[in-house]
DNA sequence: CGCCTTATTGCAAAAGGTTTGCAATAAGAA
DNA sequence: TTCTTATTGCAAACCTTTTGCAATAAGGCG
């Protein structure tokens, strides 16, 4: 209301989310727009009872977020990662995007970076050579002490 | 029995170990020397339901298992992977090793191949600089499509 | 706009993996 | 051999994730 522009701006993306889904014969749901809506305004990944746990009072079950991020994660609208501690957790990933990147994670507050470097692609290949391997690709997190807790 | 030389050598592994816990304050239980021996014979990470099927008929009880790894894990004397399955792993570390190695895992059958390289030194330290961490480490498994699994 | 079909949801139960409390057991010291 | 106390087995609890099923509602169609 207080910035046409910038408001404009996030009504485009979640329409751009809804249309990916429409165009896959998937129904836009209250639960779905509600959780789309978490996931475009958090930049790291979240677990889905942090999903939850965002989302209004009684707006959907923990089972329907469990069955969302199934479907999301099958039509590559968000990337799965595993931070390690049990719980699976998703991020956004933008169209013609594959969503692989990595992160550096906090060992004692559990803050996250996005980190763009990946491991280097001609060592990847080789190790794949070496051991016959096809379609190698790999899982990759930072863990240490964020600049906060080592004060 | 049939090879002295061989024999010999794994009876002094099996004493090495026994001895670090020693050294440590911990009891040689039949539960604990059982689970060494099993992680002695094997090259690859295994989860304690593996390690479990593999005991003769109730040698030790699951619980057992759970709480050897945690210690041992504690003594630095296995190390923890994360294959996403679910299922911790868990592989014996040589003395004055950290462990700190990686795997390849065929996402069909769920073989799995030892990794010696690692993600390179130098560019860590620029992503622990660039983002005020310390002590930053990471975690790394590749997968793909083993040469059997191809055919 | 209202009806129909059927995907989707809520709820509750179940399914793994892992942890924990407690009384019984046994390792290692004396 | 005896004694102390770490360790074990067993059962229950915990946590994340999945699943069955009847009720609900989204979107297509007339
Ligand atoms: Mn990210
Ligand atoms: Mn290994
Ligand atoms: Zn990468
Ligand atoms: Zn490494």
């Amino acid at each position: 209301m207080h910035c046409q522009h910038r408001h404009t701006h996030e009504r485009q993306e979640l329409a751009a989310l809804t249309s990916r889904l429409r165009r896959e014969d998937r129904k836009i749901t209250g639960p779905r727009a509600a959780i789309l809506e978490i996931l475009r305004h958090h930049p790291h990944p979240l677990t889905n009872k942090e999903i939850f746990s965002e989302l209004p009072e009684g707006e959907c079950d923990l089972a329907t977020i469990y069955r969302a991020m199934q479907m999301l994660e099958k039509l590559g609208m968000v990337q799965r990662f595993d931070f390690g501690d049990g719980a699976a957790r998703f991020e956004l990933v933008g169209e013609g995007n594959n969503g692989h990147h990595h992160h550096l994670i906090c060992t004692r507050c559990a803050s996250v970076v996005e980190v763009q470097k990946c491991f280097p692609e001609e060592v990847e290949r080789e190790i794949a050579k070496t051991n016959g391997f096809t379609g190698v690709t790999h899982r990759l997190e930072f863990f240490g002490i964020c600049p906060d807790c080592q004060k």
